[in-house]
RNA sequence: GUGGAUGUAGCUCAGUUGGUUAGAGUACCAGAUUGUGGCUCUGGGGGUCGCGGGUUCAACUCCCGUCAUCCACCCCA
C-alpha cells in the first residue's frame, strides 16, 4: 500500500519553505507593529462553539465541518476558522478585565471539508486579526490598514480593500424587507439558491454569482439609505479614516460575508490571477459574536487571510524564489583512516556555529566534491591520509577554487574566520 | 454535493490505425588512467503503463467500473 497525503492536504517540502516562512514572518512582524498580541488556541474545539459562533444556517457548519466524536462522545471539531476559538479564549480568560480594546492575532491552519480547487484545500494555513472591546470605526479602519501594510510588504500591489456596511439588527431588517418588495416580482427569475435566499437571508442574493441574479439585484440599490443613525456614522467615520490613513478603497455594496455574526463593516480583497477562489482576505465588524458566545456585551473587530492564497497571489505577481540549502563547509574525507578525523571537525565546526557536513556514503573524492557543489558549500575542507599524517589540512573556497594548507590543529577556528570574512564582504 | 479534464520512471512527457524485451529528457548513482566540484562524455539502477473487470489471437492503446489529481460550480481564506 502506498500512502498518500489525505485528500485536500498538502506537503510544504523543504524547497518552498522559505516562501512559507516569509510570509509568516511578514504576517508577525506587521501585526506586532500594529500592536497586536500572538495567540494559539487548539486546533479542535466543541462542535457547539463554532455552531453557536459563526451560525447554524451558514455553509461552513451545514456540510463543511470537520466533526466527530471524542472516546467519550462528546462532539469535537476541527477549526474551519479562528474567530470563534479566539473569542471563546477571551471570554475564558476574562480578559474584558484587560486593558481594552485587546488586540490578538493567530496563524495556523484551519479545516474545511470542501471538494479540493485552485487556491482551497481541506486543511489550510490562516492568520487573523482580532480586536475586542472598542466600537471605534478607527479600529476598523486600522485593521483595513494592516491588512493594507502587509499586502504592499509582501509585494502584492493594486491591493484595494472594497468595504461596505450591512448595519446592524436594528436597521438591517428594514433593509431585508427592501430587497423583498424590489424582488417580488422577480422571483421566478432568480436561481433556485436566491430562491430559498429570499426568505432566509434576501442580503446574500447580492453578491450571488450568477449574470441573471446580478443584473436583477443591481436595482435593489445599496443599504446605506437604510441605515440607522448610529451605523451612518459609523459607516462615514470609517471612510474619513481610511482616508486620513491614505488607505485606498472602494466602496462595494455587494460585500455581504458569509458568516452570522457581522455587524456594520464588512471588507474583502481580492488577487488576480490564481483561480476562482480569489479572495485573499475579508473581515468586518462583530459586535454580538463574544455575547453569544457567552460573555459579555463586547464590541469587535476582525480580519482573516488565507497563507496558501496569498502565497499563489505572490507567485501569480511575480518574483518568488525557491530555497536552496547552504552550507558553510564540506569536510572530504579520503581513506578509512580520515573518517573519524573528518567527523571530529565537523563536529567542532558546528560547535563554533559554523553548518557543516560530511560524506555519509562512502564515495570517492570526487563525487563527494561533487556532492559539496550541490550541497553549495563555499568551502570544502579536505582530509587524506596524507594530511593525517602530516597534521595538515586541505582548504578548498568553492567561488574562487583557490586551495591552501592549514594545520589540523586550530583548523575550526581558521575555517570559521574564512566564513566570516567572506561574509563581511 | 454537481459537472468537465487527466492518470506511462522521483519529476516533465513521448508511445504511430491495438502487434514482440515500454522510450526520451531531467534527477539519482558510478566512471572518464586509481586525491579535487560546476561543463562535457560513457555506463547503471529505477515503471505490476492508477486499480479492477471486459472485448480481442494480442491492450499503455478500445469499453465499463473504481480511485486519485486538477479545474469549475457552490461557498469561502
Amino acid at each position: 500500500m502506498r500512502y498518500s497525503a489525505p485528500r485536500g492536504t498538502q506537503d510544504v517540502l523543504p524547497r518552498d519553505i522559505e516562501k512559507w516562512r516569509r510570509v509568516e514572518h511578514h504576517v508577525r512582524r506587521v501585526c506586532e507593529l500594529y500592536g497586536y498580541e500572538e495567540i494559539r488556541t487548539p486546533i479542535f474545539e466543541q462542535t457547539e462553539l463554532f455552531v453557536r459562533g459563526i451560525g447554524e444556517v451558514t455553509d461552513i457548519v451545514e456540510k463543511e465541518m470537520y466533526t466527530f466524536p471524542d472516546k467519550r462522545g462528546r462532539s469535537m471539531t476541527l477549526r474551519p476558522e479562528g474567530t470563534a476559538p479566539v473569542a471563546r479564549a477571551f471570554i475564558e480568560h476574562n480578559m474584558f478585565s484587560e486593558p481594552q480594546p485587546v488586540k490578538l492575532y493567530y496563524i495556523g491552519p484551519m479545516f474545511r471539508y470542501e471538494r479540493p480547487q485552485a487556491g482551497r484545500q481541506r486543511q489550510f494555513s490562516q492568520f487573523g486579526i482580532e480586536a475586542f472591546g472598542s466600537g471605534d470605526a478607527v479600529l476598523d479602519a486600522e485593521i483595513i490598514d494592516l491588512a493594507y501594510t502587509l499586502y504592499r510588504d509582501l509585494g502584492l500591489n493594486n491591493c484595494i480593500a472594497r468595504v461596505n456596511t450591512i448595519g446592524c439588527p436594528a436597521c438591517r431588517p428594514r433593509y431585508n424587507e427592501h430587497i423583498r418588495n424590489v424582488l417580488s416580482s422577480d422571483l421566478e427569475q432568480l436561481c433556485p439558491n436566491c430562491r430559498s435566499r429570499y426568505d432566509r437571508n434576501p442580503m446574500r442574493i447580492l453578491d450571488c454569482k450568477t449574470e441573471s441574479c446580478r443584473t436583477i439585484a443591481a436595482k435593489v440599490g445599496p443599504i446605506w439609505g437604510f441605515l440607522c443613525t448610529e451605523c451612518a456614522e459609523h459607516f462615514s467615520s470609517l471612510q474619513d479614516s481610511l482616508r486620513a490613513m491614505s488607505v485606498p478603497f472602494e466602496l462595494d455594496p455587494t460585500i455581504v460575508r458569509g458568516f452570522d455574526y457581522y455587524t456594520r463593516t464588512v471588507f474583502e480583497f481580492m488577487a488576480s490571477g490564481i483561480g476562482a477562489q480569489d479572495a485573499i482576505g475579508g473581515g468586518g465588524r462583530y459586535d454580538g459574536l463574544i455575547e453569544s458566545c457567552g460573555g459579555p456585551p463586547t464590541p469587535g473587530v476582525g480580519f482573516a487571510a488565507g497563507i496558501d492564497r496569498l502565497l499563489l497571489a505572490i507567485e501569480a505577481s511575480g518574483a518568488a524564489q525557491e530555497s536552496q540549502r547552504t552550507l558553510g563547509c564540506f569536510v572530504a574525507a579520503v581513506g578509512e583512516g580520515a573518517r573519524l578525523g573528518a567527523a571530529r571537525l565537523v563536529a567542532s565546526l558546528r560547535r563554533l556555529g559554523v553548518s557543516a557536513d560530511m560524506d555519509y556514503m562512502d564515495r570517492s573524492l570526487r563525487a563527494q566534491m561533487r556532492h559539496a557543489d550541490r550541497y553549495r558549500a563555499r568551502i570544502v575542507a579536505i582530509l587524506g591520509e596524507d594530511e593525517l599524517r602530516a597534521g595538515t589540512l586541505q582548504v578548498k573556497d568553492m567561488n574562487d577554487g583557490k586551495q591552501w594548507e592549514v594545520s589540523l590543529e586550530g583548523a575550526a577556528d581558521e575555517i570559521r574566520a574564512f566564513l566570516q570574512s567572506a561574509r563581511e564582504q
